[in-house]
DNA sequence: TGCCAGGCCTTCC
DNA sequence: GGAAGGCATGGC
């Protein structure tokens, strides 16, 4: 099967998949496997272009393309924000090429329900569980991989068979939600072309779904990169650059990076949770 | 052993 | 509207 070659710019394969804003891509050798609409993926990068593989040909440059963000212009964004301040253009500078990718919907949704306070290996490690389970096989290479479930596959799911899959007290979230899917309580479709701050609300309407939680889901698969999400860790570098350690309410922080970063907030976040989990600033 | 993790829910003011 | 406590589980 042919490779697929894809020219790109402004962009960092590495930097987007480990980022810990997706938790099923796995780095094996050289290049990356994982999961994108109803195909295994691998994906490599050598300097400006990517080389894909698929078990899937059809539309595969169009559905790459797509869930890597490559026709947004990241350069001009990257350009826009190194002039911010000095720690966001240092940030910037170690991280460039990191992209939000535009991730499933569902998918998203539970996994990030998951994510709450939780690390990111027990989190893949659940989501990996529920599409071994769950979700539907590929074969590939002469290997097996799983998507993530529909909700419709996930109908007859009990809250102790999402327990049995690693993700503790967060199973009655999941249950219920896929429940007011499978109910039509909530359209999935729907929900996807509202305004960000309707969207936003219909989201902390589901269980297990509060501020930080909303906005990861409207960065990692909404394409609404002017949310600021804050867990633990932008929390602490947020108060170590700019408020000098002092003890500030998440308020206050949302507040100050809202006036700061503005349009550019959840790119910026994204850059600044890298660094500091990575030890980088 | 105790603390922490891409927090949220419930309860109580 | 905000503060406090509880919560599953595995890694350190």
């Amino acid at each position: 099967m042919d490779e697929l070659k894809i020219k790109v710019d402004c962009f960092n394969l590495k930097y987007t998949l480990e980022c810990g804003q997706c938790f099923r891509w796995k780095n094996i050798d050289d290049y990356y496997v994982g999961v994108i609409k109803d195909r295994v993926i691998k994906i490599r990068q050598d300097g400006d272009y990517i080389y894909v593989r698929s078990n899937e040909e059809k539309d595969l440059e169009k559905v790459v393309k797509d869930y890597f963000e490559l026709e947004k212009d990241y350069k001009s964004i990257e350009e826009r924000i190194s002039v911010v301040d000095e720690y966001v253009k240092k940030a910037l500078k170690n991280t460039s090429g990191m992209r939000h990718l535009k991730q499933d919907f569902f998918e998203t949704i539970i996994s990030y329900i998951i994510s709450a306070n939780n690390n990111i290996p027990r989190i893949s490690k659940s989501v990996n569980e529920i599409s071994r389970k769950y979700g539907k096989k590929i074969e590939f290479d002469e290997e097996e991989y799983y998507l993530f479930p529909t909700p419709e596959q996930l109908k007859d799911v009990t809250v102790d068979d999402y327990r049995a899959c690693g993700v503790g007290f967060r199973d009655k979230y999941i249950f219920n939600t896929v429940k007011r899917i499978n109910n039509k309580e909530i359209d999935l479709l729907k929900m996807q072309e509202m305004d960000t701050q309707s969207l936003r609300k219909e989201l902390l309407s589901l269980m297990g779904i509060g501020p930080k939680v909303a906005d990861c889901i409207l960065l990692f698969s909404c394409q609404r990169q002017e949310v600021f999400p804050i867990d633990v860790w932008v929390e602490r570098v947020m108060k170590k650059l700019y408020f000098n350690d002092k003890d500030v309410s998440k308020k206050e922080i949302l507040k100050y990076a809202s006036d700061k970063f503005r349009d550019d907030a959840g790119i910026i976040q994204q850059h600044l949770f890298y660094n500091i989990r990575e030890n980088l600033i």
